[in-house]
DNA sequence: AAAAGGCCCTGGTCGC
DNA sequence: TGCGACCAGGGCCTTT
């Protein structure tokens, strides 16, 4: 599923092939995927010229200008959403929801659970209210041990679902917040609000430096594909905990265990996670 | 305000 | 072999 490295990876792969080309327009085959896709969006996006690729939490965005009106094409890749670029003339498969026409090939959104999200903000309009809520950056200056600290206090929850609150910060999802717990030897149970202000730091290193790998693993990794939603799901193909449920932990050789939080599995090893 | 649980969706896996 | 139960999971929503 993409998380943040994913999304950062896609990011790269698109804007050396788009950055500065023109739209011709799109194809869109789904009335809804988590949120209805815009029904005129052929229309809008016809001879837009992609001014720029950005990326904000998992959210992928394509600054556009010309056409009926500036604006930005939000995308949102879900939990099995990928993109791809293809011929236009090829035949599109079950899951292909949405193309986006350029000249020489078309960037085609396949998405299987349906997850994802494409819209279209207009310039002008106030921050989309999907992205006016997100909070911070985890790869920015301003995500520090001490920020970290100050933003869980008054937080009785367990630091886990806390980390994946992307209201607080972004792009931190199931996988990198269990590797990330494991790299800072902190427990997944343990209370936001009960762990030290060092500790923290740690933490906060442990994040950008999972990211940062896994963003460096994917990067080597492209192919055709803009970007993989694969097996395994993430570019850390070596997770440490993740899905390793009754192996043996590699720094103490003792067992992991998978637990749920707030629905979800939790991947730690007892032993090394305090 | 925080926390917990439900919901959306499809494909893969597992037990009978 | 077929079928139903269950799981995966981001992020919204509602309820407490």
């Amino acid at each position: 599923m993409p998380e943040l490295p994913e999304v950062e990876v896609c990011r790269r792969g698109l804007q050396p092939e788009i950055e500065g080309e023109r739209i011709l327009g799109a194809v869109v085959r789904a009335p809804r995927l988590r949120l209805p896709l815009p029904p005129t969006l052929g229309a809008t996006l016809a001879g837009q010229q992609v001014v720029a690729v950005r990326r904000r939490g998992k959210y992928l965005l394509l600054d556009c200008r010309g056409g009926v009106g500036d604006g930005c094409l939000i995308i949102h890749l879900g939990m099995s959403g990928s993109l791809r670029f293809v011929q236009s003339d090829k035949t599109p498969e079950r899951h292909d929801h949405v193309d986006i026409l350029f000249a020489r090939q078309a960037l085609r959104l396949a998405d299987p659970r349906r997850f994802g999200v494409v819209l279209w903000q207009a310039a002008g309009e106030v921050t989309h209210p999907l992205l006016a809520v997100l909070g911070v950056e985890p790869l920015a200056d301003e995500f520090s041990g001490d920020w970290l600290f100050a933003a869980t206090r008054g937080r009785a929850a367990p630091i886990k679902p806390v980390l994946m609150d992307s209201h607080l910060v972004v792009g931190i999802g199931n996988i990198y917040a269990a590797e990330s717990l494991f790299r800072a030897g902190i427990s997944p149970l343990r209370a936001a609000n009960r762990i030290s202000r060092e500790r923290y730091q740690g933490l906060v290193q442990a994040i950008r430096q999972t990211l940062a790998d896994a963003i460096a693993a994917g990067g080597s990794s492209i192919r055709d594909f803009v970007h993989s939603d694969g097996g395994a799901g993430c570019f850390q193909v070596d997770c440490a905990v993740y899905g390793r449920a009754g192996a043996s932990c590699r720094r103490c050789n003792g067992v992991i265990r998978q637990i749920r939080q707030g629905g979800r599995s939790t991947f730690y090893c007892p032993a090394c996670q305090h």
